[in-house]
DNA sequence: TTCAATTTGAAACGGCTATTTCAATTGTTC
DNA sequence: GAACAATTGAAATAGCCGTTTCAAATTGAA
């Protein structure tokens, strides 16, 4: 027999894991925790008692899916951070990447929905973790742009750079949810960063030495 | 006295207007139908009397809003077709920035909620209204790599220049939803055009010298 | 004016969902 | 093994929301 008892570490792990799966899917209105619980193979009552709402099974459940993310894709990428401008951006771009394709994505994707209909439960939870990653992506965008432009344009090239990962991850999203097979492949990830990284970094030259021909005149 | 007899036409605009404005702040589900009523200053069963259904109202709403935005920003930017692939890039992301920004980008921002929580009944709609308007993007990067790109290039490109103008319309999204003042004033416009059209000019070009290298070994 | 069709108003219905309640069960401790 | 706390199960509760119903009001035509 697996009921009763003591140890529920096991009953609201497996909570938080069928939770960030439905999230993701879903969202957080859409998913109910009837279902949620009856994944989990669990009583209905089992939210409630282990996390006292679904909203706080919610947070729970995203910093579940993105201390789990972080761990396996360290935001760097693995690059140090004495590693060349280029080298660093590449890094970012394969850590997000890789967070937002790999297994299931579950932590892009429920960012994803919270985006997009903002239940505003996730908010100062986004500033804690998510916010450092962007600035860490505006200072290398900074220092590539030559140090002396101003804050809207790092700001622009950031987006240029987030903005396809968070697309690529969309599309995957669409077709999963769909019942499609996914887009692009595990195997692929490798022909994606080096396109994004080189689409990129053509970009931000082409921004710098506009720039600088700005401020020539 | 407004209320009573034949002149429905008055009630029902209102009814899509403001159902148009809240599926964009909030979504399908989200949305009741008791609150678009209320803020069309309509009785509760307006909606079913007069299209039958919350979904139809959906479909009828985004519709509305699409129609809206292609009349007042012609997709192509207002760049005739038989102008250098270089304009007709700059023009069509023109017409996407100004639909994701113009007063309330009510048309992107229902597509970024049927994104993210796909409720399936917009499904044929985006793909009557969407889906041209995305290969008409694919022929023009196609023809700036030089007509002898692979499909997946086309479309990892064609990803780079469209992620950031969605990611832009979700910035504003966010910091409407949130009560901030928008990210970028509409006076900001052609700044974000002219940057993100080098940006994706630059992009391309550097992918095409890239393929090109790799063909000539 | 009268009549029929259209539109609106108010209330009620039925279904769904998060949460609560409480008894039953299990593990731990002494 | 007995007492206690932790956990689970099943049912009930309370609230919300889309939809329906039907009477009242309004308009245009005869």
């Amino acid at each position: 027999m697996k009921s009763g008892g003591r140890p529920a570490a096991d009953t609201r792990q497996r909570l938080l894991d069928e939770a960030s799966k439905a999230f993701a899917e879903r969202g957080f209105r859409d998913t109910t925790v009837a279902e949620i619980c009856r994944r989990a193979r669990a009583n209905i009552a089992a939210v409630n008692y282990h996390f006292g709402s679904k909203e706080v099974l919610y947070r729970e459940a995203w910093l579940n899916a993105h201390r789990r993310m972080i761990e396996a894709f360290p935001p760097d990428g693995g690059v140090r951070p004495d590693a060349p401008a280029e080298q660093r951006l590449r890094g970012r771009i394969r850590s997000m990447l890789q967070r937002a394709l790999s297994e299931d994505g579950l932590e892009f994707r429920i960012m994803n929905h919270e985006l997009a209909t903002p239940s505003g439960i996730l908010g100062h939870v986004f500033q804690d973790t998510i916010r450092p990653l962007a600035e860490a992506m505006e200072n290398i965008v900074d220092e590539l742009l030559g140090n002396h432009a101003d804050e809207h344009n790092v700001r622009l090239c950031v987006l240029c750079i987030i903005g396809p990962c968070m697309q690529v991850m969309r599309r995957e999203h669409l077709h999963k949810s769909q019942g499609q097979p996914p887009w692009f492949g595990g195997d692929q990830l490798e022909t994606m960063v080096q396109h994004f990284t080189t689409f990129a970094l053509a970009g931000i030259r082409a921004m710098r030495r506009r720039s600088e021909r700005e401020d020539r005149n």
